[in-house]
DNA sequence: CATAGAACCTGTATGC
DNA sequence: TGCATACAGGTTCTAT
């Protein structure tokens, strides 16, 4: 669910409200959310508690924090995906609004510090200062560990050559997203023309460029005026500059509105929704009209998905022979 | 190596 | 009302 913007933003809220903080308790109530942690939750909790927070990072749809040197440990970090339905909630010592949290009405607050706890909470961090940091996921694709910082290989992820940088492992082939001033957007260009795949699908490799994914990836290609089929390899520079420009045009826009978010399922650590659904021109509108030229938006399957085109603006590439 | 599809899990909406 | 099916913002793993 949530891609670049809605990522950013819960980054933005971390960093506002957590950063300095020192875990005092972790509490993991599905361990199937720190499944990528490798050495278990057990490890997981002992490697957090008693660290301090001191920086909040993103690359693409990718997040974590850094943590201060603990006893014997090298350079780590809390790493968080939040999946399709991931949630970080910053939960101070106050009861907060359950309408905004998704609860529903009558929900019982837990705990003495009065909280409205979250039926898909999953894990919760307790700070220093008696506020918690809740990892709330229902469908669980999400999760949490705590990796290695890496130093990764000039011109490495997507064959984009930019400075050296320092992640998590489990980030080292994530490509740098369309917001990240280092992207060498020429090479993704080149990088895009050389691949054997369909323009959408190119758009949503994590590895080429990071950060979009379905619902950006068809309003950019609807700016861009071009189909999610059209071959990569018989893409004009261009128009996959255009392409690249419209992703990163509709991501801003987006997080200037504090992100997309149909429901619940998607909101800042705070519990409050963004607004950028109401500016969608093709995701979600089939049936409608298209608001450039009035034909009806229309959806077709894509990869256990849908896709989202104006049919007018966005035609469908002659079908090429093999 | 590159690419496409299945798998992972939980919940809601829709149709019969 | 009950049940089955389709679909949902993503990534990783596996098979070609």
């Amino acid at each position: 669910m949530p891609e670049l913007p809605e990522v950013e933003t819960v980054r933005d809220g971390l960093a506002r409200h957590v950063l300095g903080r020192t875990v005092v308790d972790v509490d993991v109530r599905r361990d199937y959310s720190v499944r990528r942690h490798e050495a278990g939750p057990l490890d997981f909790a002992a490697r957090l508690t008693g660290r301090r927070l001191e920086a909040a990072v993103r690359r693409g749809k990718f997040l974590w924090l850094l943590l201060d040197e603990g006893a014997g440990r090298g350079d780590d970090a809390l790493l968080a995906h939040l999946g399709m339905s991931g949630q970080l909630l910053v939960r101070g010592a106050h009861v907060v609004d359950a309408r905004a949290s998704g609860v529903t009405e009558g929900a019982v607050p837990s705990g003495p510090v009065g909280w409205v706890e979250h039926p898909h909470l999953r894990v919760r961090l307790v700070l220093d200062d008696g506020s918690a940091l809740d990892f709330v996921d229902q469908r669980t694709f999400g999760h949490l560990s705590v990796p290695d910082l890496v130093t990764t290989p000039d011109g490495a992820p997507g064959g984009c050559g930019a400075a050296r940088d320092v992640v998590p492992l489990p980030v080292a082939h994530i490509a740098r997203d369309l917001l990240d001033p280092a992207l060498d957007r020429r090479a993704v260009v080149a990088a895009m023309r050389t691949r054997r795949t369909e323009v959408k699908r190119a758009l949503l490799d994590q590895t080429l460029v990071s950060g979009v994914g379905n619902i950006y990836a068809d309003e950019a290609l609807w700016r861009a005026r071009l189909h999610g089929t059209r071959p990569t390899a018989a893409l004009r520079a261009t128009d996959a500059e255009r392409l690249l420009d419209a992703a990163t045009e509709v991501m801003t826009e987006a997080l200037e509105q504090g992100g997309t978010s149909f429901d619940a399922l998607y909101v800042d650590v705070n519990g409050a929704s963004g607004y950028f659904d109401r500016s969608l021109a093709v995701y979600g509108q089939d049936g409608r009209p298209c608001r450039r030229c009035g034909t009806l938006v229309r959806r077709d399957a894509f990869a256990n998905r849908s896709s989202y085109t104006c049919p007018r603006c966005q035609p469908r590439p002659r079908p090429r022979r093999a």
